[in-house]
Formats: C-alpha cells, sequence, structure tokens
DNA sequence: CAATCATGCAACTTTTTAGTTGCCTTTTCT
DNA sequence: AGAAAAGGCAACTAAAAAGTTGCATGATTG
C-alpha cells in the first residue's frame, strides 16, 4: 500500500525540522554519543517518551535520524548526510549573496 | 518603552525561519538579487501581500533580513551573519558527529 | 490638492504542532 | 510463567502559524 502523502522532503522540510528547541537538543545529544533509546531520551527532560517520540519521527522525515531496532529497544542516530545537505543550501545562499554584491560594485563603479 | 516579549533569538529561532517553503524562497530572492521591496516580492507569487509582510517579519526576529525604509517604499536585504551562524552551528553537530565516531572506533580498536 | 502607490494595523479562519493521557504489544530476565 | 522494561498506537487539548479580508495612513506625482 503507497503511502497517502509522498513527504516531498525539501529543504524546507529540514530546516523544519531543525527549527524546534526540544528537536535540536535531541540532535546535539546524538551527534555527541551516538545511537541512544528512546528511553534514554526522554530521562531526565522536561517532557514524555511520547513527545520525544513524536520528535525522533519528524526528524526522521527530514532524513536527519534513523532508529534501529534491537532486540526489545530502538537505538536511535544522527544522519550526517542531511546536516551536511543544510549546510551545502545555506551556502548556496551565501554565495549567492556574494555575487549579488560583487555584481552591485561593477555596476556603481562602471556608473551604470 | 521595552519590548513585551524579550524575543530570545536561538538557532532553533533561525532554523525555524528557514523552515517554510514561501520563506526560503523569499531568502533565495533576496540572495540573488539585493533589496527588493514588499510588493515585488509579493508580485507573482501565490500569496497576498500582507502574508509576505507576516514571512519578512518572522525572517526579521530571526536576523536573516532587516528593511529600511526609502521614501515611500522598504527595501529588505538578507543578512549574511545569521545565515552564517546557522552554518557555524550545522559545522559543530558535524564535527561532534565525527568526534564521537572516532571514539567509538577507538573503543572498538582496543577492545573496550 | 487629489489620485495613487506602498504599506501598516487589526480581527478572523483554518491548519499544524507540541504535548498529554490511557491502554496494548513485544522482549528480557529470573 | 510472570513481572518489569521499552515501545507503539490512538484520541484529545491547547496554542502557534499561515493566510485572508477590510480599512487606515504616509509619500509621490500630475
Amino acid at each position: 500500500m503507497a503511502r497517502s502523502k509522498p513527504p516531498t522532503r525539501t529543504s524546507a522540510t529540514l530546516f523544519a525540522a531543525l527549527g524546534d528547541e526540544t528537536r535540536l537538543r535531541i540532535v546535539q545529544r546524538l551527534a555527541r554519543s551516538a545511537p541512544a533509546s528512546i528511553t534514554e531520551l526522554a530521562a531526565g527532560g522536561e517532557i514524555t517518551r511520547q513527545a520525544v517520540t513524536k520528535h525522533l519521527h519528524v526528524l526522521a522525515g527530514a532524513g536527519l535520524v534513523h532508529g534501529a531496532r534491537l532486540g526489545r529497544e530502538q537505538r536511535w542516530s544522527l544522519d550526517r548526510k542531511q546536516v551536511e545537505q543544510a549546510r551545502t543550501f545555506l551556502e548556496g545562499i551565501s554565495q549567492r549573496w556574494d555575487d549579488a554584491l560583487a555584481r552591485l560594485k561593477t555596476m556603481v563603479e562602471e556608473g551604470g
């Protein structure tokens, strides 16, 4: 059965996934100490295990993390690739911005 | 008079601002061709001028853009600094992730 | 000065989210 | 087998976000 909604993972999806304090904390956590279980991630936090689960799904939907079953628990780890993609996107923005400024400068100098 | 809500601009705020298709389009637009007015940005788009205004305010709240009055119109431009900050943040994540993998590898090799 | 262009402000509707609570299933471990 | 550990699923609430419509205001220009 096909998924009812082909998620269309865009750059915006990626940034949106990173655009939440809680999720960002999870990402940072996973970046420091690789695979962690949901319970581990929820422990000590301010929110419920269910909430953590949801956030993990959002992150997974953006391709930022993935989980692997291991016995009765599921260990989640970061997917470096998407982090890089986000970086690349921002690099593109910066680059274009630089180019635009350069063009502007040239025009001014040439009295265009 | 002090603003009633000190916005606390965090990294999540930054990513959240980028996490919307429409806003991302605006950012890309501003990156290519510097200052643009609200009307210009709204022209041809699918959404209202008011919607564009709101998005610009969100972006401005994250420090990604800023507008400057110029006669009867207001020209908006990109703020490169925040784009860089987002990139730096992601770099940090990647770096930590690399370190974590390195540590893991070492442990395995040493038979920890 | 009057028409017009570029916005600003406010109230409202509709979706999305973030989080919660309650209950059921699958592994472990003793 | 039976209790405890780790999750999954579903329904619900509350609040934030995306957009809209309508009207008011400050420059510009003929």
